[in-house]
DNA sequence: GCCGGTTATGTTATCTCATAACAGAAGGTG
DNA sequence: CACCTTCTGTTATGAGATAACATAACCGGC
């Protein structure tokens, strides 16, 4: 998936078979928690963000939507999208204008990522965001969200 | 410019007159001092996104463009964008697809915004990334760039 | 069981955002 | 002024996202 390398995709394999079965499984059982449906097309989004080893764009979603190759229509994907933020199933990295599912457990309502430029790995952490959150009720403001991008080059990229 | 709500557009007045001029004056300054060239449609940018008094839309400032009323071509616009960001005079917004002038003085390669979802205004920060510029360092990572964008209300619009 | 509200999907069309590609003009240097 | 480099003008198109409306599935009360 490197845009400029051929780097190993590294930090996230991208889940199958029982694994990838395995993390469904908790998404259902996260939604019948809350009364959410995991319904078809939310489910299948899922599954692709989760079988990936790097952020997807939604139309590379769109594309690999159907089983036999038919495409699905956007707003099929964009819907699901939209659901599995909201739930913390997948963040949207803005940057890039692409999806990824979470990797952190938990509905953190926020999210921080360190984009490889080289080989375009996108690895989540768990951000402390003390410092900024402080600077942001400084100036009186109620903060509802915080997202964090940051660019550079990753480990195996800054070594090759 | 309140997407939502009445409240005064508050934290960045938007420049005219002379407070316009001299900020374009020491655009130029910096451009001279580093053999770069503010030219006049970098400069017409530069001068709409100063005077406005919220994040700008490309194609705002596409059609804002002309003396007259006539709109530029899109690329007049974004290569000027382009050149603003590198150069630390504008930066984007990557949760709006919206500009903004830089209010910080300095080129920092570093850009964090407090958004108000309510009235749009989008203040620009010092950021302290310390912490996690530490995480990425644990991580292998070499960082280059890093923005933060934080979504909430600002104080007059928590207030009213 | 079936009615009625609510939530989700299917479908068409369109809108917004951004860039590729190439020709020509302007600046700067020997 | 010849050359190179950078910037601009222009046409066309590619990528990303949503509006609007019709239909279908779910689910609670009765």
């Amino acid at each position: 998936m490197g845009a400029e390398c051929h780097h190993p995709d590294g930090v996230h394999p991208g889940l199958k078979g029982s694994a990838l079965n395995h993390a469904l499984g908790a998404a259902e059982q996260r939604c019948a928690a809350t009364q959410e449906r995991l319904t078809a097309p939310r489910r299948r989004v899922l599954e692709l963000l989760l079988e990936s080893n790097s952020p997807q764009k939604a139309y590379d979603l769109i594309a690999a939507f159907g089983a036999h190759g038919e495409p699905a229509k956007p707003p099929t994907v964009y819907r699901a999208l939209e659901f599995l933020e909201r739930l913390g199933f997948a963040h949207r990295i803005e940057s890039l204008n692409a999806y990824v599912p979470c990797r952190i457990d938990g509905q953190s309502h926020r999210a921080a990522f360190l984009i490889c430029d080289c080989c375009g790995a996108a690895e989540e952490f768990e951000p402390d965001f003390t410092a900024q959150l402080s600077a942001a009720a400084k100036a009186g403001y109620q903060v509802s969200t915080i997202t964090l991008e940051a660019r550079g080059r990753c480990a195996a990229c800054s070594a090759g």
